[in-house]
DNA sequence: CACTTGACCTGTCCGC
DNA sequence: TGCGGACAGGTCAAGT
């Protein structure tokens, strides 16, 4: 759920709430949501100071004033929610809010301000992660390491997200899409949103897709991870931005989660199966699978 | 090596 | 109503 546009509107919300604030303490218990030892936690975090929240594919980057990092995976159901110190953590947000009381029973991790305000780490599924890692050694980790470039970064061309999806030429495109090695960011919506745009089955073979439509495709992801962006992202159960609030793309979304609807380009149905191991939503008439010439 | 599948988790929904 | 099982879908490890 959260994909590059959901971790994108958390970065620009907790870039306008948190830098210049200290943190007093952290509370958490689930130890595979924080694996840092807990001393070593209390050690570099207290007292540390706030100084800018970066992203990179799916990942969160807190930087600090001790030379350490936060690095924050929301995987399938966290949410990082602030609340101020004003702010009853009991009585929840009346403006399209789906957090209430804070902490709740899918809080994992609390930071605790000297101001009074918190940061909540939630993870219903835990699978989510947060680690304290010295900054200079971020990017080493192994994710970084094999991720492939950003999306929306100037010098991703339509040439270089041909290049990489003909990396897994035998794969099926939706596959390639979903591979963090290939191009970072793209989960299961965007890849169905931007495979009906360009009109491509989703099973189809990369090997097989011509030049002009690796162009399309390009087109058309850039075009619907901007508009998520705009929307605040695309919330389903979980996902919520760094204020508690939903993101609206679902109402635009053509063919995520509109199975048994009609297709708005052509009428057709839309049909759910599953490519890649993952529900998959595709218009049968505007997206034919076409047999490898 | 290229590629696919299963595990990690919990909550929700569906059929009986 | 209760209960088992399928499903949700990001990433890594294990399997083919």
């Amino acid at each position: 759920m959260p994909e590059l546009p959901e971790v994108e509107t958390v970065r620009i919300g907790l870039a306008r709430l948190l830098p210049g604030r200290q943190i007093a303490g952290v509370d958490f218990d689930w130890p595979k949501s924080f694996p840092n030892a807990a001393a070593d936690v209390q050690k570099f975090l207290s007292g540390a100071e706030i100084t800018g929240v970066e992203r990179r594919a799916k990942v969160l980057i807190i930087g600090l004033s001790t030379d350490y990092s936060l690095v924050i995976h929301l995987k399938m159901t966290g949410q990082l929610v602030f609340r101020g110190a004003d702010e009853q953590f009991g009585a929840g947000h009346p403006n399209q809010s789906l957090v209430g009381s804070l902490p709740d029973k899918s809080t994992r991790v609390t930071l605790i301000f000297i101001d009074g305000s918190r940061l909540f780490f939630n993870d219903q599924r835990k699978f989510g992660w947060m680690r304290l890692i010295p900054t200079p050694e971020v990017m080493n980790l192994d994710f970084f390491k094999k991720v492939g470039p950003e999306p929306l970064s100037a010098d991703f061309t339509r040439q270089v997200l041909r290049e990489r999806l003909l990396r897994r030429k035998n794969s099926n495109i939706k596959a390639a899409l979903l591979d963090q090695t290939v191009l970072a960011g793209v989960g299961n919506i965007y890849a169905d949103e931007s495979l009906w745009g360009a009109k491509i089955h989703p099973a189809t073979l990369v090997k097989g897709l011509a030049v002009r439509q690796f162009y399309n495709l390009y087109d058309e992801l850039i075009f619907v991870l901007k508009l998520a962006i705009e929307k605040g992202g695309s919330t389903d159960k979980n996902y919520v931005n760094a204020e508690g609030k939903r993101g609206s793309y679902l109402s635009f979304a053509r063919v995520f989660r509109r199975e048994g609807q009609a297709c708005p380009r052509c009428g057709t149905i839309i049909l759910k199966t599953r490519v890649a191991g993952r529900g998959t939503h595709f218009c049968p008439n505007c997206q034919k699978l076409k047999p490898v010439s």
